[in-house]
DNA sequence: GAGTAACCGAGACGGTACGTCACGTCTTCCG
DNA sequence: CGGAAGACGTGACGTACCGTCTCGGTTACTC
């Protein structure tokens, strides 16, 4: 109940409040400051709380980032199963290029793979606990359709994904030009011309 | 020669010892401390030179790195003309794959990059003085297979330029995984399965 | 006895192990690291006691030394009865210059009286709880002495006391001079010297 | 002028306004809220001045209050000459006891020696670097006595320094009773009683 | 060949943020 | 209900760099 108090300095586990309020703190001064304007002393400041709790529970500023962005993903960019591979990957790869381009974590995103080009720790990190998890997702409507048949069983899987996102990564994150639905289709056709086996 | 003088003072013109010092000094610092140990006044105190003489001639230290960068990139990655689309195209994604991953130019790359998420303004001129004069190099082999007829005269080249190297860079900012020549020829033969008509 | 629990836990009164433990802690780091080194935090984890329990108890970090400083004590510097006022000041006045000097509780005698010249309200403290039972104890011998007529019964013996305790004290506290017996027995002979009607 | 520049960030030496403002700043400070209250930020803030700026010219903020106290000290406390023994001392007492109990920089004495219980070093500092010159001022009426023959040649000059001014510092430092002219005059009428010879 | 203007090194300056320490308050759970 | 444990907001610590600003000294062009 919102009877209960404030916030609880008690012996068994901390203040989820506290833990909330610096996670969107965070998200916010990314938002209207960019990363350079993501400080410890900024984030505390906006999120009433001590330096000090911040440093108690994250070693830097990328860790409460990344845990605001673990936070908001996941429910993002699981692909929907039509039944019909081209539907699935055209479906799932307008998503990711909305999801990049557009949305805020997204933007937490870009932003993490940026700073992760400096630090090669965080840039474990970043694959380990997230890139990984979202390979898997990604790779679900390939091995829908390679046991429905419609693709090859020794289809090299990673490979094939390499293809189909590493141009939508690479527009987003080097050239900067938009990735409209044109282009994502566009690349669904190319694999499917090469590998598709239409029931 | 030595025997000349050190060039203190100068009434017309900036001391190129001075200039080259300071590039020489923040490209050293990046490969060996990384982005975040590049500081200017770090730079000045290796370069042996005035904080304030960086300042008159760079606005930033992104600006120093990007003219290190700027230095040591041209005569890389300007590909080959062996008369034949297939070939061209091997060799060249094999050749971007080894100075991104490899070289120390591709290092500064990868850190202006990652910068760049950070810094809209460094991606703009990231884009029109370097990757801009990238792209062009890139789709001579294409544009000259068109000339060839070996593509379609209406290939839409930028597209298919995203589609041959997106993936490449893709792995190197954010999977980090290697990019064996397996991976670019394959590239290639996706590319060529779907727009080549062989002569 | 031991065999009795390590009393963890109450209902009836405080734990004199935890009053003593915090003592003797508070004690221990003002003699190993100096008075900015006597700490609540210090004092709670070298005693292996809560935070709170030393806040319960006392108010703040003076308190603690004040309450050590007490115990310690007392059983000193209580002047002798010689029968013979000369013997009485110059025994008692060495004794007072070894107190300062050498001992622990001196040592803590001091810092307190250097924190009360920042402390209004522990210089108040120290003066009605320690020196005015100190000053007490020094004025003996001198009443003793004016009851059996050694000194005129006129004698102003607050001003008399300055005199002679008071150079003890400034080499102690300012100087940081020795305060060697022939010091003292000098300060004592001046003062025989004035007042002194032997029977 | 007030036409020359604000602060002078120069090769050759530091920015005296910066000084001064430390300085003042140091001693308001002091006597506004005591000596815990005298912080480096506050220090900073109520000058004016960046930290650092205090951290290059100062170790420490008793570095400040001691270089504070030493440009106020000098011109006190030099006693006069009179040609009379009695005269010159009871009146440089009496300098004394105003000096240390109501004046500016006698708070500042006092704070600085209650540190100096505290920091051994400090103690030594301010001993080596003020009050040896004290000292050496406060015995120049009685080197004067000597030379006219109204004190014995072999008077033990440090002695008779110490039992005069010794219990006006007890009175401040430790008892805090007020410092009256006739517990001066007293000191003084003990002291000549034993010594004097007139002339 | 004497000025003098542009550039050099050095480094002090007012700032911002860092990561750490101790403060005094609080809430829990245990005995 | 006292005590161990320890999280919390607060505020100062001392450090690293930031970008700006004189300085004094060194050329190399200009008169």
């Amino acid at each position: 109940m919102e009877s209960s108090t404030a916030h609880r300095g008690n012996r068994h586990g901390r203040s989820e409040e506290a833990r909330q309020a610096v996670l969107e703190a965070a998200d916010d001064l990314l938002a209207e400051r960019g990363f350079a304007g993501v400080t410890i002393e900024g984030i505390a400041a906006r999120a009433g709380v001590a330096k000090q709790t911040i440093y108690r529970w994250w070693p830097s500023k990328v860790d409460v980032l990344l845990e605001a962005f673990t936070e908001d993903m996941a429910e993002h960019l699981t692909p929907q199963d039509h039944g019909d591979l081209g539907t699935d990957l055209r479906t799932h790869l307008a998503n990711v290029a909305e999801f990049l381009t557009d949305s805020d974590p997204g933007a937490v995103f870009r932003a993490l793979t940026g700073q992760a080009q400096h630090d090669p720790q965080l840039a474990t990190r970043l694959r380990d606990d997230h890139l990984s998890h979202q390979r898997a997702r990604d790779r679900l409507p390939l091995d829908r359709a390679i046991e429905r048949g419609e693709l090859p069983a020794d289809l090299d899987v990673d490979a094939a994904l390499d293809h189909l996102v590493g141009p939508v990564y690479y527009r987003v994150l080097v050239t900067g030009s938009p990735v409209p639905r044109t282009f994502t289709d566009d690349l669904v056709a190319a694999f499917l011309h090469r590998h598709h086996r239409p029931n």
